[in-house]
DNA sequence: TCCTAGTTTATAATGGTTCTAAATAGGTGT
DNA sequence: ACACCTATTTAGAACCATTATAAACTAGGA
């Protein structure tokens, strides 16, 4: 299985719950976008499994602290999670409630000239938001 | 009273607790954050008047679909509002869990080329994490 | 195989936000 | 000033995403 060495490597346990969760997040060409719900829902039809909720929040929460997904920051009533873990930014439709990707290339470096005493930038995240 | 005319040319009726809103949000020389539960204990210890949390609620949002706040994009459990409507920029401390305006000064332009059609750009927000 | 600590699970608890329905207040026309 | 209608306020209930709990289960080493 070639989701163990990865789990292992942050401190989990690879256990069945664990890995049909790596499956449907990373077993993927393109990256995506979800939410907790989004992702039982997934595993349920596209696995034929189910996976408690509990663990499914475990299970995120851990790779999030990981860094193997991302938070999406948006106010909004469910937490939206990424699977591109790279520096990228996003569009936020208003009125579909959908987010979508902007590349590295689709925004221009980001300079921010003020610096806090003794605090690092660990990201740099551009939300733009989309009406009409 | 000064808000009356701000409140109705919005389409809100000048009520006594929305005056006092008002008072709180408004009456600053600083702009500043605040969560729904922060606004309501600063109504309920400065102003010496108790505002149902439903009112509040009500009419924040009002204030904010009318654009006289805005919402703060962040992922935490509550809702972060703005009193500085103008474009501009956070940081977010991650260890204290604190909002720091980024003036407009302090973020070079930010650049967007990617474009989605039939969408227009509404607003442009940043958000600079922060550890350590 | 046994043991122990980590994990899963159903369910309960939590907590921010929204809804509800009754009481109240604002504002217009008389 | 009064009556009337509608918006607003309010306490409390409802809602719903997320977290906590505690009992059953499992992984993996001895």
């Amino acid at each position: 299985m070639k989701y163990i060495e990865k789990l292992r490597n942050s401190g989990l346990r690879p256990t069945k719950q664990r890995l049909k969760i790596c499956e449907v997040l990373f077993d993927t060409k393109k990256t995506f976008h979800f939410t907790i719900n989004d992702l039982s829902k997934k595993i349920k039809n596209k696995m034929n499994t189910k996976v408690s909720l509990a663990t499914i929040y475990n299970t995120i929460n851990a790779f999030e602290k990981k860094g193997y997904l991302k938070q999406i920051p948006i106010n909004s009533n469910q937490t939206y999670f990424d699977t591109n873990v790279t520096d990228h930014h996003h569009f936020y439709d208003l009125k579909d409630e959908k987010l979508i990707d902007l590349e590295n290339t689709d925004v221009g470096p980001i300079n921010i000239k003020k610096k806090i005493n003794g605090k690092k930038i660990k990201s740099v995240e551009v939300l733009v938001k989309l009406e009409g």
